[in-house]
DNA sequence: TGTACATCAGTGAACGCGCGTTCACTGATGTAC
DNA sequence: TGTACATCAGTGAACGCGCGTTCACTGATGTAC
């Protein structure tokens, strides 16, 4: 059965927004085609008027902008300063909550193994985020861009390590000596 | 055809350091039974007579002791202090090479993914590494703790993310900045 | 504005494939005498 | 020490299953008159 064309456009959307919610959740091999559309909704055999294979799926689901999770705290007018953003994305719920967290934290393991379009978009999408970080840092703009690249590795590291590891009492460890360490180079 | 008591205590050792070396490289879902078996100089059907499943060999590898890669070099009387492994561990040669790199980085997003043993046994071994870090660390004992934790975390971090990049250059910002950071804390 | 029909988004079963796992069999090992 | 045989590590084909992908079909949409 046919659906109008702005349906179609919204199913294509709501797709889009479950694999992503899908693949950060439990990454790239762990969600098939089948379980992403009837997230979205829909039945597997609608998937291919939509996107020309899961490899495409994944590369656009690497693209998505805005940047999904914590991110958004970071757009302009949100108000919510530097420490406010690292307090956010090192917070316990972030670990939890893969589903509506960071694509790169959750994907970057994952993008390593890919090749072509995916890795492509993913590395833009990290750049991007990497001048998000720029934009709120404070100091000459030499300085600023290394320390928003070794504070996304601060972030991303920790987040992971922290959701990776079965001891509730550890993650929390790893969480906070990362603030720590990040708000100390802050009052440097 | 039987082997040894010997020869087959050595087929397992076997088996599990294919096993570490190919999950590095193409994380848990990437190399299958008959793929390790293979790799180990034997045939698939005589997997099952050295591991319950393919979850307790994920179980044993995230166990391995000692870790590899270049946690190597501060096991005691290396000589290597903590910048010489900070600099080695944060060389573009261990973002290419993952099948002998840091198990840590290359599958902690697998393990974040999984429950029981395999995350149970990762837990213990992110421990004993920080363990390693700390040991290496100046200062008090209270501090050390929390700055390994970050150490770890932002080491992690940057060689996930550098390999998850498809951009040379962005890559070796990546590693560069962080060394960089890491130095900055040790001189401060 | 109403009608007739071509278009095409979505359905759901089917395909080949590779996966983890099982099992009947093989033949060298290691033990009992 | 030498022989007979039970043990069991390893073989390789087979199993069921879920995966990504294909396709004949359905029926509402949107166009042509």
């Amino acid at each position: 059965m046919k659906v109008s064309r702005a349906q179609a456009a919204e199913n294509r959307a709501s797709i889009l927004a479950s694999a992503s919610r899908l693949f950060r959740a439990k990454g790239f091999d762990g969600a098939g085609i089948t379980e992403l559309m009837q997230a979205a909704g829909l039945t597997n055999g609608a998937f291919y008027g939509h996107f020309a294979s899961k490899d495409d799926l994944m590369a656009q689901v690497c693209a998505a902008v805005p940047p999904p999770g914590p991110w958004s705290l970071l757009a302009e007018g949100s108000g919510v300063g530097l420490d406010g953003f690292i307090t956010a994305y090192l917070h316990p719920d972030h670990v939890r909550n893969r589903a509506d967290g960071c694509l790169l934290a959750a994907l970057a393991g994952d993008a390593a193994r890919q090749i072509g379009p995916v890795r492509r978009r993913f590395t833009h999408t990290t750049a991007q985020l990497a001048d998000l970080l720029c934009a709120v840092l404070p100091g000459a703009a030499a300085r600023r861009r290394d320390r928003a690249l070794s504070t996304l590795a601060a972030l991303v590291g920790a987040l992971t390590l922290a959701r990776a590891v079965d001891d509730p009492a550890l993650a929390d460890q790893l969480l906070r000596a990362t603030i720590a360490s990040l708000r100390r180079r802050g009052s440097a």
